[in-house]
DNA sequence: AAGTATCGTTCTATTATTTCGAACAGAAAT
DNA sequence: ATTTCTGTTCGAAATAATAGAACGATACTT
């Protein structure tokens, strides 16, 4: 019911969106608030450190300090502590891009990110969304949700390549497969260049609340080289499942 | 000038440093608001979905939009990016830890770690500050600063280890050997057991903006280790000024 | 070069929002 | 059973947030 803190985290959200510093007005066409009252917004964020303006352009931009205090929220999380170790030692030995995703209404989200060395590399950093249902993370983690929540998600399915699932039985067969087989594999569903493969994390109540992934461009992952990855990812994920208290 | 965006910031900030749901005695404790207050401001933030609160103990907690929001900020940063194939390179080279830092005042600022993949890690997460002085990043581009800030900076010395710099006439000396070296050394002068080089970056300017180093344990990183590493990472510094348009 | 439009900032009055204390019910401790 | 904690709700009061006009300064147009 609060006007102002609201305006200031809709000031906030517009600044984290754009590419480029703003000024006052472009943040009046996108907010509709009043020139004056941005302008007063914005004095009591640069106050707190969380803006800064430049002195040649007056324009507005974030500090590092959301970041700062993101990172505190992101260091209180068992999940990541106990699962960073697991996630090192899979980047070792598969030399590929590993994840850490969480599953947030009908989007993955996540939260940890070990780079490849090989030179290139699949584009999906730290703190980025992706649909659930098109994503290895995002399946393997919604093979073990109520029918429900499945069903719902089923409704809002979208093509984004021409490997996408694109309804609802194929999903909950797709799903049903990944459940008896422990893990779950993208062959670009979501961007058509990057296969995956990921494996679902549980917590000491049998709840699956995470999942490992590797990942990489196509041409370095065969189906056979996704196999072989399948079986390490599957390991690991039940490693980090043993370290929260999983008895399985 | 304004109380209720300030007041918000102030409870983000006391949740963030809490490790630890919070109830609103708690939060009235710290931050001597009043209860109602502080049960309207957190209403706000939980509107917002900064904040959520646990239904059992009715305590409040930061969700993870917060870290959501930062790394976008992060995400944008030019010198995280055009550094990070190279951090990654030297990571695998080194099997040590690597990490990005910039300077805020008498702090370095941690922007990127990529951990060692070796059982033992000296434990310096990402978005954390450490004192400049007593560390190799922080010493490598305290070593291109103006004199008037290195005298300031000389006034505020604490001792961590019996390592650390003890007064201005070390510190100016340290940083002359740096400049002439062109990297930094670090043995315990923060946590007695963690030692590290670095190096600085420049960019187009040829300002010092930020430094890259690897860190270890001490037992694994002996005065002639130390030495091998300082070739490596000094490399790594030019090689990322160079990315950044710096001429040399 | 002159003129016009757009920009960020300051100011003040008005209003709507935040603030506070008292009162409540529920949980925990004594 | 009683006391002392909780978190939450409510309404009145105080004050902080808001809008609009006016100001230079800068950036465009002609």
């Amino acid at each position: 019911m609060s006007t102002t803190i609201t305006k200031a985290f809709i000031l906030i959200e517009a600044l984290a969106e754009s590419h480029e510093p703003q000024s006052i007005s472009d943040l009046v066409r996108r907010t509709e608030f009043t020139k004056s009252n941005i302008h007063f917004l914005l004095s009591a964020l640069r106050e707190n450190g969380y803006v800064e303006q430049d002195a040649a352009t007056r324009r507005y931009f974030l500090t590092l300090k959301l970041w700062e205090m993101g990172t505190r929220v992101l260091g209180r999380l068992e999940l990541r502590r106990i699962a960073s170790p697991y996630l090192a030692s899979l980047a070792d030995t598969t030399s590929e891009t590993v994840n850490l995703a969480i599953l947030d209404h009908h989007e993955v989200l996540y939260l940890h990110k070990i780079d490849s060395p090989m030179p290139v590399q699949a584009y999906t950093p730290e703190g980025q969304r992706a649909p659930a249902y098109c994503t290895s993370t995002g399946k393997a983690m919604l093979a073990y949700q109520p029918a429900e929540q499945i069903r719902q998600i089923a409704r809002m399915i979208e093509r984004h390549t021409d490997r996408t699932v694109s309804n609802a039985t194929e999903l909950t067969n797709e799903l049903r497969k990944i459940r008896n087989r422990g893990y779950s594999v993208n062959r670009g569903e979501w961007r058509s260049s990057v296969r995956g493969v990921a494996a679902p994390i549980m917590n000491g109540a049998g709840e699956v609340i995470a999942a490992v992934g590797v990942f990489g461009p196509a041409e370095r992952l065969s189906a056979r080289k996704l196999d072989q990855l399948a079986i390490t990812v599957k390991i690991t994920g039940s490693s980090i499942s043993r370290a929260l208290g999983y008895p399985g």
